[in-house]
DNA sequence: ATATTATGCAACCATTTGCTTGCAAATATA
DNA sequence: TATATTTGCAAGCAAATGGTTGCATAATAT
């Protein structure tokens, strides 16, 4: 049950991330969190107990209630791989790389027709 | 068997991360991204369907040969959500962010009760 | 003291994931 | 033409994921 715990994991779960959202500004109890999702408490509790496995969440017991509180500062592994690539995709460098693809892309139209159809 | 198919999902792959770090300069045909891992040809084949079906990968076909390249420009989902929380946890505007909320857990945990009651 | 509230834990389940092996098809090379 | 190369597809499988319900425990309210 518990394998790869990462933050890159952690935030792939829609609803996960919907929890980062709601906590980001200020902490929540649990069953507040919970209340906003059309799952169980349950599966809200596992699912925060991911997030706070991997370093996303920090939980802080406060009587019978548990503050749940985002540690988003965990989010810059994700921030620096993407942002490694910012600039491939930004700026007139990507301007020239797509149209050099433009250009290899005609010349292959017949054989790319196939490409396409297993798209969604 | 194709259920949630996003962005999200497609980098929380460790293998289809190392795919992308592997191609995000130049294409590189499948046999090629195959033979830099332990896993078969066929797991590689799967993850490259993968990362194509969410837009992160373009195949052309160059007669037998499949050359996969990064689309980088898709990886911007994951920039914008991860990048609407970076000036939180930089700079002094966290510190503060941070004073304050300790600020509130010290006064609530006197008066706990009002959590309760702030729920919807 | 008893009831209510907030929450975790355990058992169970269906689906998805990631992998394997075997086979077929298309293209390139001898 | 015969052979080798590149690749996709299908079947099968163990493990992970995401969900459920039921029960236990601790703290607060009545």
């Amino acid at each position: 049950m518990e394998a790869r715990r990462d933050v890159f994991q952690a935030i792939a779960d829609p609803t996960r991330r919907a929890i980062i959202d709601m906590i980001a500004q200020q902490p929540v109890n649990v069953n507040t969190i919970a209340e906003q999702f059309d799952v169980s408490r349950q599966a809200i509790s596992l699912h925060l107990k991911i997030l706070s496995e991997c370093g996303l969440l920090n939980i802080k017991q406060l009587g019978r209630e548990r503050l749940c509180e985002a540690k988003l500062e965990k989010l810059n592994e994700v921030h620096e791989w993407v942002g490694q690539y910012h600039k491939l995709w930004t700026g007139r460098l990507n301007a020239l790389k797509k149209f050099i693809e433009q250009e290899e892309l005609e010349s292959n139209k017949k054989k790319a027709k196939n490409i396409n159809k297993s798209k969604k």
